[in-house]
DNA sequence: TTGATTGCAAAGCATTTGCATGCTA
DNA sequence: TAGCATGCAAATGCTTTGCAATCAA
């Protein structure tokens, strides 16, 4: 298992993601979409970038490499790859839209640290077999959902123990990373 | 037990919601805060509706019974109301800030129609246990969770089926009601 | 009288859209 | 060449805040 993952990485490095590209120049044609330079930067950024991504977050990776880019664009990317299956829109609570990969990644729910922001990815076969079997008792056609529970990472938990100096106007704001979890 | 409720609420009909105003009372008290005529109304008239309400639609309810009352004297009785721990902040992703009745309704999750926007409210202590279990192997202390199930109600499947004419510019927008599932 | 409360209007903020120009097919 | 794509700027929609007048304690 391990051993395909590698396998498998080292022999397609050159094509790598080449696959995604593929899916997204069929969707691109099947709507009578074009294909444009643009286009594809931010399709490459982002599939290169496993962290969650705002529209803007995404924005600024895209200015790095070619300043030219309006956020309008990226935006609106986004929203095409979403379209295309590549994508998937997913919320924090802090308001914002982040985008995370979405081809040839497993369904999945999220915890999220509310100390440091981290976001670890779950999945439990048990959880989602309950919440159809809570569906069927309601009469309910589950399409999907969406499963987020909050509270304190290992690591934060510690930190409390020790004496700490909080700087004033230090807020615990939501940053995104992601660790895949088992 | 269900003679039990009956007798209850028939004792208690005059005092009916006395012990959330009194809550009220205590917290706005506690905060060095005012006792005002707009808070008391905001306070009955979110207490007698049960459905998930923005501070908008509260606000036009109140606003049939005072129209002086201002929409952001609403908003802002909301917010206490959620300190009171009388409110609860809920999201159905239609990018809206729902508050559904905190005080004396156990904790749920919420399964919505994504044909009619019928919002079922259902406890499963399985998936709540679950939920504890998963945290507990990634090291993580739970402090809440939000689990929202989208799908097609009984109602909508069996309209599906019949032959129907949309007119265009329907759209499938969330309307909001509350049934309290078991 | 003091200072919290109110309601209006305006600011914030993320998201979405209109439109003239540019570019793919 | 036709019409989709782009990027700017502005509009939108919901939420939040500033402020002068009002009102509870």
């Amino acid at each position: 298992m391990l051993f395909d993952n590698i396998s498998i990485s080292m022999v397609n490095k050159k094509d790598e993601f080449s696959k995604e590209r593929e899916i997204f120049l069929e969707h691109i044609q099947r709507a009578g979409l074009r294909k444009t330079a643009q286009r594809n930067l931010i399709l490459d950024i982002f599939l290169r970038t496993e962290e969650h991504l705002t529209s803007e977050d995404l924005y600024w990776l895209v200015h790095k490499e070619d300043p030219s880019v309006g956020n309008t664009t990226v935006y609106r990317t986004l929203k095409l790859l979403t379209e295309a299956g590549l994508a998937r829109e997913v919320r924090f609570g802090d308001n914002k839209t982040y985008y995370e990969h979405h081809y040839n990644h497993e369904h999945h729910d999220h915890m999220i640290c509310t100390e440091c922001g981290q976001v670890i990815e779950f999945f439990s076969q048990e959880i989602e077999n309950l919440q159809e079997q809570v569906a069927f008792n309601f009469g309910f056609s589950l399409s999907h959902h969406s499963l987020r529970m909050w509270g304190v990472c290992g690591e934060c938990q510690k930190k409390v123990t020790e004496p700490q100096v909080v700087p004033s106007g230090a807020q615990p704001k939501i940053k995104v990373r992601s660790v895949v979890g088992s």
